[in-house]
Parts: structure tokens; sequence; C-alpha cells
DNA sequence: GCGATCAGCC
DNA sequence: ACTGCTGCTGATCGCT
């Protein structure tokens, strides 16, 4: 379709194809020429059906070279795959994960969950999941005292459909799936210190309606907002932000005259809080998951953490137990302001157990 | 060997 | 993206 020879795995090739030979308007550049990632590749493709081909190639490609052969190399003897785990790569307080990195494992699409299924527990076991419910605006909820989120929580609501009704002004009844995507986006976009630049970038909108609704937003949730302007003004004052555990975050980057580095630093200031108390509240889970497992002589054992879910392999005669404890440990980790959730899957693979 | 780009996850 | 959504790791390109 292009009329010629090119490599499709190099971004600056692709990018004179697109942009030079076929003439396609570009959306935005790099620093070192044309961008061709996927959210503009996905604008172009109505236009052009090279540009379709080569979104689903990036994702063939992807799930092949790092995915089912990458993988496949870290296979042991055993046949068991023994990753490595870094406790002090992150800014966070996250831990990391490499060779290979067990953190990324596809989920959203559904060709890429067939990768999931390969992950199986050794005869006779199976995997108990457990996963955070909402956890980072869980905690965003207690830092910032909100009473409109905390309401939300404690009366165990559906979080992104509750912030549909407040920002749409709806009943909750009435809210629309759209409403609620919408909602979602705005929700995530809140704990990354997003702007309603991006808010309209993600949701398509005009400016001007990504504005309505953060105004909306801060409007039923004022103490939100109030906890945004404070830890800004915390980042400035002290030069670093923390965990409601006390994790601290350096920032000398808050008092940087290059306006977009103060911004990306003040984007982290916001952040890191609730990322770095989620991954607090992991940790502790995995050490009482741990004492519990040792004190009670257990055969199950942790093997994996993916930032806000612990998968566990688990031998038939202890799911009962193992499924009714390892929620309860995870919740009981600290007593926040809101209750924290865990919700529990068993499978006899990964994809089936999340 | 390394920076840049892109894509996977939370 | 000369503001523009956090934190990571890996594959690949294209250069030194």
């Amino acid at each position: 379709q292009a009329g010629e020879t090119f490599n499709i795995q190099s971004p600056k090739q692709l990018g004179v194809i697109l942009f030079e030979k076929m003439h396609l308007p570009y959306a935005k550049k790099t620093k070192t020429g044309y961008s061709t990632a996927a959210d503009v590749l996905e604008k172009l493709a109505e236009e052009a059906p090279i540009v379709q081909d080569i979104l689903s190639y990036r994702q063939l490609a992807k799930l092949k070279s790092t995915y089912a052969d990458g993988l496949h190399a870290f296979i042991a003897k055993d046949g068991r795959i023994h990753g490595t785990f870094n406790q002090m790569v992150t800014a966070t307080g996250r831990i990391s994960s490499t060779d290979p990195n067990l953190q990324n494992i596809p989920v959203r699409t559904k060709l890429g969950r067939e990768l999931r299924k390969v992950f199986i527990p050794r005869d006779g076991y199976v995997f108990v999941d457990a996963d955070y419910s909402q956890i980072e605006l869980r905690v965003m909820a207690h830092i910032s005292g909100d009473e409109g989120l905390l309401r939300a929580f404690r009366e165990g609501r559906d979080v992104h459909r509750a912030t549909a009704s407040e920002v749409f002004g709806v009943d909750i009844e009435h809210v629309t799936s759209q409403q609620r995507r919408m909602a979602k986006v705005i929700n995530f976009g809140l704990i990354y210190g997003m702007s309603a630049w991006g808010l309209r970038q993600n949701l398509g909108v005009e400016k001007g309606v990504a504005e309505h609704y953060i105004e909306q937003y801060f409007a039923r949730y004022p103490k939100v907002k109030r906890y945004m302007e404070d830890i800004r003004n915390q980042a400035r004052t002290h030069g670093y932000v923390q965990t409601a555990f006390g994790r601290r975050l350096w920032l000398p980057d808050i008092a940087s005259s290059r306006i977009p580095v103060q911004k990306a630093a003040e984007r982290a200031a916001i952040n890191a809080p609730m990322q770095g108390t989620a991954a607090d509240l992991i940790k502790k889970a995995m050490v009482a998951v741990q004492k519990w497992l040792q004190e009670t002589g257990a055969k199950s054992r942790l093997i994996l953490q993916v930032h806000d879910e612990l998968i566990l392999e688990v031998p038939e005669e202890e799911v009962e137990t193992v499924r009714e404890a390892l929620p309860r440990l995870m919740s009981g980790v600290a007593e926040l302001k809101v209750p924290l959730v865990a919700e529990v899957g068993v499978a006899d693979n990964w994809e089936a157990a999340h």
C-alpha cells in the first residue's frame, strides 16, 4: 500500500512514508521527527487503510517478541519462570520486576489475555488471586478527607458511577455507560495530576467541555481540589512529599525554572502519595500473608505481586482457607477512613483467576 | 553501548 | 507537544 519497501518497525522510515510520501496530516512531532504513536495513528486509520494494518502489526509483533518468544526464553529446567523483583528501583515505593517483567503481562485485549493462560500452577495446586479494589482512589479519599468520596466508598458504591452522577448531574441509576467511562478517565486522570488539556486529549471533547467537567468535579469533591493545592505547596515548602506511612519522595525539580520540568514534578507530587501509599499497603499485606503462611504451616506460597494484586499457588486442600484468609489479611493491614476491599478469584490459570 | 520511540502493565 | 497523564521494563532502530 505504501508503493515501496520499507522497515515497518522503524518509526523514522514509517514517518517518511506516512507524512511525506502519502501526505497524511501529522498531529505532532517528537524531538527526532514525526510521531507515529498509536494515539496519532488511530486518528488516521479512516483516511488510509495502511495505518490500521500498521497498528495491527505492532500489536502482534509486541505480543510475539516480548511475550510469546520472550517469556519462552525464561522457562527454567523445572518448567517455571523465576523472575527478579527489585525493591530499590522506583521513586514511589512500588517494587519492579525484571528478567522477565512479570508485572506487565497482557490483560487488556482478548489475544493478549491468551498469554496469561499459559501461567498455570503445579499439579494438585490452583492459583488464588486477590486484588485491591480501587486502591489509589480509596487512598485519595483517605488523604484528602473529602466527604463525598469517603461516603461513596463507605456506602460500597461503584465509584466511577458515583463520580459520573456528580459530574454530569444525573441520578445514579440514570448514569449511561458512556458517562461512566468518562468519569473513569477523570478519576484516573486526577490521580496522575492531569490538566484540562490532557483530559480533552483523552476524551476527545472540546477544551471548554473538559474544563467544565473538572470544574464540576472539584465543586462536588472540594477537598480533592484542596489536596491537589496543598500537596504542591508542601512539595515547594519542604522539597518532598510523603505517603500515609511516611515514605518520602524528594522533588528537587519542583523549583525548576523550566516550566515543563516544574510541572512534571508537580504531577509527581500529586501522584506519589497515592501510588506510594498503595505500595506501602500491599507490602504490609505481603508481610502479613507470609507471616500467616508460616504460622499456619501452610503449603501455599506467595508467587507474584502486581502492584495491587497478590497471587498464591495453593494446594487443593488449602483452597477454602486461603480464599478466606487472603482478602481478609489484605483488608486488615491498615485502618483508613474508607474500607479496604480485596476481590478474590480461584482458577487453574492466571487469566481465569484474575 | 546507548538514547529515542513505541507498547505492555498498574 | 516550547505545559500537556504517574510509575515501571523490553524490543527495536539507528547511531556512536
